[in-house]
DNA sequence: AATATTATTCGTAATTTTGCGAACAACAAA
DNA sequence: TTTGTTGTTCGCAAAATTACGAATAATATT
């Protein structure tokens, strides 16, 4: 058995997954490109940019802070956000990693293509 | 809940949420980083590397396969499995285009840190 | 024809995700 | 004190995800 089915995978694919995860939704993306497109913003600025309600935008913000790939700031009554650097790198890095991986190959599966 | 019909985003926007999405369980980044490493295989190998039951596996497969990062082609009595080279790149252009995005900074939100 | 191998599909269940409006909390301003 | 602004949390519902064993399909072997 090559693998233990003990149901668990490494860590840096766990971690590479949880990132993949939380960028997994257009509303994500869209938010993430948002604030990588400034220093940061409010989170009025983010709702207006996006065609959902607002609880529904701080449901994602949450989750992107869950991952570690933002942070938010109580400035009352206002709360500012940005993208949290550290974990930015780190899952630049993580996708860059497992990209760099392929192989090259000349022919795959299907010769006749 | 897939978003209501005139609640949508942009196509690159989808695409790389998809793309993501996709990548967003560790059973799937190890389907994709094993066979990336390699040229291609059969189903029996990507089971034997994981620590589910095939069924699960298929199912996993079955997501790759509708985002467009692996194919797979029937060899009786196996099938034979692979990266979609061609979005493969595109996957991989797209993260890269992502994260070039990020502005550098001073300082985010918490000049104290 | 009967049997073995390989992988998908079916049926089902538990959990998570996505979404919204309403209610709420915290603070500022009138 | 009352009102207004800002954003989170609550309560709920629909849909998607994840997982498994059993059944099935397709082919090769005996």
């Amino acid at each position: 058995m090559a693998y233990p089915k003990n149901k668990t995978y490494d860590f840096d694919i766990e971690e590479l997954a949880r990132f993949a995860k939380a960028m997994g939704h257009p509303a994500r993306i869209s938010i993430l490109r948002y604030l990588a497109s400034m220093d940061s913003c409010f989170f009025g600025d983010i709702c207006r940019e996006l065609p959902i309600a607002k609880a529904t935008v701080s449901q994602h913000l949450t989750e992107l802070k869950n991952a570690g790939l933002i942070r938010g700031e109580i400035e009352p009554p206002k709360v500012r956000y940005c993208i949290d650097q550290e974990n930015w790198e780190k899952a630049h890095e993580a996708f860059r990693q497992f990209f760099a991986n392929m192989q090259p190959k000349d022919i795959c599966c299907n010769p006749e293509d």
